[in-house]
DNA sequence: ATCAAATTTAAAATTAAACTCAATAAAAAT
DNA sequence: ATTTTTATTGAGTTTAATTTTAAATTTGAT
């Protein structure tokens, strides 16, 4: 996924390629780790983008519906997002006490979940498992 | 899970016994499948119950803390909650298009996750699985 | 029964997110 | 290159969910 994906993906949704979508693409490309919205607005913001906020709610969608980003735990009220790589998927244990992401793969786990989605005959398009708990250290 | 265990869990958290709390626990529990704060408010006023839905979103995180519901998926911007039973653990798969929500229960994968947080020295208290995708009536 | 402390309600405040619309920018047509 | 069309933008407004406030009521201990 790079800067040509996006811009074609634009294009094809019959949508305009702007300066504003291109440094929030950029932007969210150079993020790793969980973020939302007002964090993103503000990284933007202090690299001297005069981006708005409603610009931002208007892109994620489309960043998710690229495959860029997935939207991940919802610890607080407002959504948190995460980039994602075609071999980047994993789901999450997130300790209660104090707040620690673990981000955890098991192709066992995957492949068991494609059977039974196939069992119901449930078109799979994407899942999130999050492990709530308490890590080794808040034990 | 009854009312006294609730009770009791009231008393020795230093909190009162009140009208409203028992109210709104009497419905929880009378009540099956997924729902939101506003339709037990709802459904509380309809039963002649003057609570307000300020008692609603106070009483909600008790009966999660004391583990007689607990927060699903989030289709919308706001919380849903269900009961939870002992015995009555699932995961769900929800619809991208009609929304529909199925219930399924896979013992293997379950083990799976306990093996895993095994590994990862993480004790885990309980998991969320959401599955995104289209039902066969929507594919 | 008394009374301090907790709980209640309605209303106001807060928050995330979506929407409105006039101004602007991008693409298409000339 | 200029004009025309159409989409996008940002500031501010709006909505919906949830939380807080503050005055009135209820609870539980004495
Ligand atoms: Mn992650
Ligand atoms: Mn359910
Ligand atoms: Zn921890
Ligand atoms: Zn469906």
């Amino acid at each position: 996924m790079n800067k040509e994906d996006f811009r074609n993906f634009i294009s094809s949704k019959g949508l305009k390629i702007t300066k504003k979508r291109d440094e929030i693409f950029d932007e969210v490309l150079n993020t790793k780790g969980h973020f939302d919205p007002e964090e993103l607005y503000m990284r933007l913001k202090q690299k001297g983008s005069k981006v708005s906020r409603a610009s931002i709610y208007r892109t994620i969608p489309l960043l998710v519906e690229i495959g860029l980003i997935e939207e991940v735990e919802r610890v607080d009220k407002h959504a948190h997002y995460e980039r994602v790589s075609a071999d980047s998927h994993h789901d999450h244990m997130i300790c209660m006490k104090c707040g620690k992401v673990i981000e955890f793969f098991s192709p066992t786990l995957e492949m068991l979940q494609d059977e039974i989605c196939q069992r119901e005959n449930f078109h799979k398009i994407r899942h999130s498992l999050e492990i709530f708990g308490l890590c080794k250290q808040c034990q």
